[in-house]
DNA sequence: AGCACGCCGACT
DNA sequence: GTCGGCGTGCTC
């Protein structure tokens, strides 16, 4: 083996592996990290499968410098990555970023320092704080500093001070191992469903393979508590445990049901770890050290081993579809990576996807091809809490009085609502102000100069925003375009003057207001969480954060200000997002014993998603909503791609859309439409045109694509963003 | 992705 | 005359 040719998978947009010399004494293994010379740069890349390309003569190639103490890339995931750059048309090297996404796991461990006491003896004539510093530190414990300032009500200064003076001296800090997640305790009590759905996980797992479960329940039907039986199952086999969540629902509420339920926390992978535990905790999982691990769409690339269980909780939720880099849906690259583990894998949500929902072949009339997916449905609220009633206010019949947002049947709840002393939540997903503003002595509207849209007036910061770009410009005093003082207005409502009209109308209410823009911490969250619980807000006015994963236990009145807001425009999953949003918001209602209600503004009331709110009535939606999708031969009948062509000269876009049209594929059973202006056609400066491609089944959609593509030449300016699977039209 | 190499404006 | 802008091209 030694001085052979191996192919090298580095982290840089290229689409194949490098050929490198072999000189080390251990021989090469697939999977196995090395560094290796790369131009200017030393990279750690991946030793790949197959044989070496053989691109460049033997004498040249340059050899692998170090082989790194850490077992192997599995097998599974080195296939993930193939699959995943084969559906995505992204380069191979950029997927294999996924994984190597903390370059700083590879270099020498930082040591980890703290302190312990100089001496056995506590010297005459301390500061009190100093003797409490030695009192908290047993003779030949090492702690870290925070932790000794924490246990003896210090400041850090003093511990610093002690260090300096020769009274505490540093050390490294002892590796301790934390307790791993016990399945043996005992589980919640479950009610008989939820047993019943516990019991076929449970087999499920058990008999190993690969299998696909749809667990769908109203929410607070418990699903959480029972797919932790399927966790306690695959622990107790000695397989590893990966459950994917959205980002927001990776909340406080989450880890201490679980911890409550395994009597030790999982390992959490999301955005907000600090450099130094993303790193352990990269290396902890890569050295196997870890058996449960629970992360944001990222983490389904973290390298694992021995999975014996994949779950992907709020499976409906789109920020699942990563849409910059690499565009992966992570969903998706679940159920590959879960087949090529061998491996079962649980979808959960309360308003599972459409797709999901077809595939698992829960809707009537429809029935999916291939591989059969078990469906279990959770139907009742656990612990005797009913579903919130629901009803539509036609806002054509009760209209809010001018300037306002609230209709009368609204405001009578609201008043009701909080003279009982029960708590609120306004929906509406729009952050701000008011999202327009304009000019009344010339009609002039505040547009960002970098997009095609409006900016958004936020008053709490005194500003004008655009949601696209971040732009943003101090609300002016006279209008920009023809200069008349104190002419501007603004224009329809956000959330914030939702809370004017609320705080007129009750002057003595409590007021939160929750969007991204106040709630940006995972601290934040549960602070917020803890004021709800303990009474301290009557009304929570927010955008779609407030949607998901929280439960307020005295919240009982949820009304909806704009229901139709998701419905305009022409995205193929409008419906299938209000429904699903406004449906969740729904469920934060009445979770306890005191009975929810439900008030859903809307001009629409004879929309098919507001029909089907109304009535509670999730199958009827899915089936009128699939013949659609059938009839118009749209996922899951067919698959979509999006080609956005973007560049800051229009006239060159527009040339080279019309160039790369006139390459594009003629094929039974592919459609190509456009070139035509993307949705946005102007975004952070860039100006935009699209194709959508459009592939009936048993069409290979991304190949199709490739052969397209390949031969296509650019110029630098204009860059073509390819997205198969598009979640968004935006 | 980086990083180098390569051709055109404002500075000692 | 050089320092430096970022446009194209390569990395085994």
């Amino acid at each position: 083996m030694r001085d052979a040719p191996v192919p090298v998978l580095v982290p840089v947009p290229v689409d194949a592996p490098f050929d490198y010399r072999w000189e080390l004494p251990e021989p090469p293994r697939p999977g196995s990290y090395v560094e290796v010379p790369f131009g200017a740069r030393r990279l750690v890349g991946v030793v790949w499968d197959g044989p070496p390309a053989r691109r460049s003569p033997p004498a040249r190639l340059r050899p692998v410098e170090r082989l790194l103490d850490l077992p192997p890339l599995p097998r599974p995931l080195r296939d993930l990555l193939a699959e995943t750059a084969r559906e995505t048309l992204a380069p191979l090297g950029a997927v294999l970023k996924l994984v190597l996404s903390v370059p700083a796991a590879f270099a020498p461990e930082p040591p980890r320092l703290g302190f312990r006491r100089a001496g056995d003896a506590t010297p005459a004539g301390l500061t009190a704080a100093r003797r409490r510093v030695l009192c908290a530190l047993e003779p030949g414990a090492v702690l870290p500093a925070a932790e000794i300032a924490r246990r003896a009500g210090v400041g850090a200064g003093v511990v610093r001070a002690m260090a300096e003076l020769g009274l505490l001296e540093t050390a490294p800090l002892p590796e301790r191992e934390p307790d791993p997640p016990d399945p043996a305790r005992p589980g919640h009590s479950l009610s008989p469903a939820q047993e019943e759905a516990a019991a076929r996980l449970r087999a499920m797992v058990r008999a190993g393979g690969h299998a696909v479960a749809l667990l769908e329940g109203v929410p607070g039907s418990g699903k959480t508590e029972v797919y932790f039986e399927a966790v306690a199952e695959a622990l107790a086999a000695g397989r590893r445990v990966l459950v994917l969540l959205p980002e927001i629902a990776l909340s406080a509420q989450w880890l201490e049901r679980f911890a409550r339920r395994f009597g030790a926390p999982p390992a959490v992978w999301h955005s907000a770890l600090t450099p130094a535990r993303r790193r352990r905790l990269w290396r902890r999982i890569a050295e196997g050290r870890e058996p449960v691990l629970v992360g944001a769409r990222s983490a389904l690339f973290l390298p694992l081993a021995g999975l014996g269980l994949l779950i992907v909780d709020e499976e409906h939720d789109a920020s699942f579809k990563q849409d910059e880099g690499v565009p992966y849906d992570a969903r998706t690259a679940a159920l590959a990576r879960a087949r090529l583990e061998d491996c079962p894998l649980l979808l959960v949500s309360a308003t599972p996807s459409v797709e999901s929902a077809y595939r698992a072949g829960a809707v009537a009339g429809f029935a999916p091809p291939g591989e059969r997916w078990h469906h279990l449905l959770l139907p009742d609220r656990h612990g005797g809490a009913t579903l919130p009633e629901i009803r539509l206010v036609d806002l054509r019949r009760q209209r809010p009085p001018p300037a306002s947002w609230l209709s009368p049947p609204l405001r009578e709840a609201l008043g009701a609502c909080l003279e009982a002393g029960e708590q609120a939540l306004l929906f509406l997903n729009r952050r701000g102000y008011a999202p327009l503003t304009l000019c009344r002595a010339c009609g002039h509207r505040l547009r960002c100069p970098n997009c095609s849209a409006w900016l958004v007036t936020h008053r709490l910061k005194r500003r004008l925003q655009c949601h696209h770009c971040g732009w943003n410009r101090p609300e002016p005093e006279h209008c920009p375009h023809c200069g008349t003082v104190e002419a501007l207005v603004a224009s329809g409502p956000g959330v914030e003057r939702i809370a004017e009209e609320v705080r007129h109308l009750f002057a003595g209410a409590r007021l939160r207001i929750v969007t991204s823009d106040t709630v940006r911490t995972a601290a934040q969250a549960a602070q917020l969480v803890e004021a709800v619980t303990a009474g301290g807000i009557d009304i929570l006015i927010g955008t779609q954060i407030l949607a998901k994963g929280h439960h307020f236990p005295a919240l009982t009145l949820v009304g909806v200000v704009d229901a139709d807001l998701g419905l305009a425009g022409g995205d193929l999953r409008a419906a299938e997002r209000t429904f699903q949003l406004l449906y969740q918001v729904a469920g934060r209602a009445g979770r306890e014993e005191r009975p929810g209600r439900v008030l859903i503004q809307t001009h629409l009331p004879e929309h098919p998603v507001m029909q089907a709110l109304a009535r509670g009535d999730r199958r009827g939606f899915l089936e009128s909503e699939l013949a659609e999708r059938e009839a118009s031969g749209m996922p899951p009948f067919g698959r979509l791609a999006a080609l956005v062509l973007s560049g800051r000269d229009a006239e060159q876009v527009r040339r080279e859309a019309r160039r790369l049209a006139r390459t594009a594929p003629r094929l039974d059973g592919l459609t190509v439409l456009g070139p035509a202006p993307a949705p946005l056609t102007l975004l952070r400066g860039r100006y935009r045109e699209r194709f959508l491609v459009k592939a009936a089944t048993g069409i290979d959609l991304p190949a199709s694509l490739r052969a397209w593509l390949d031969g296509v030449r650019l110029p630098g300016a204009v860059r073509l963003r390819v997205d198969v699977d598009p979640q968004s039209f935006l």
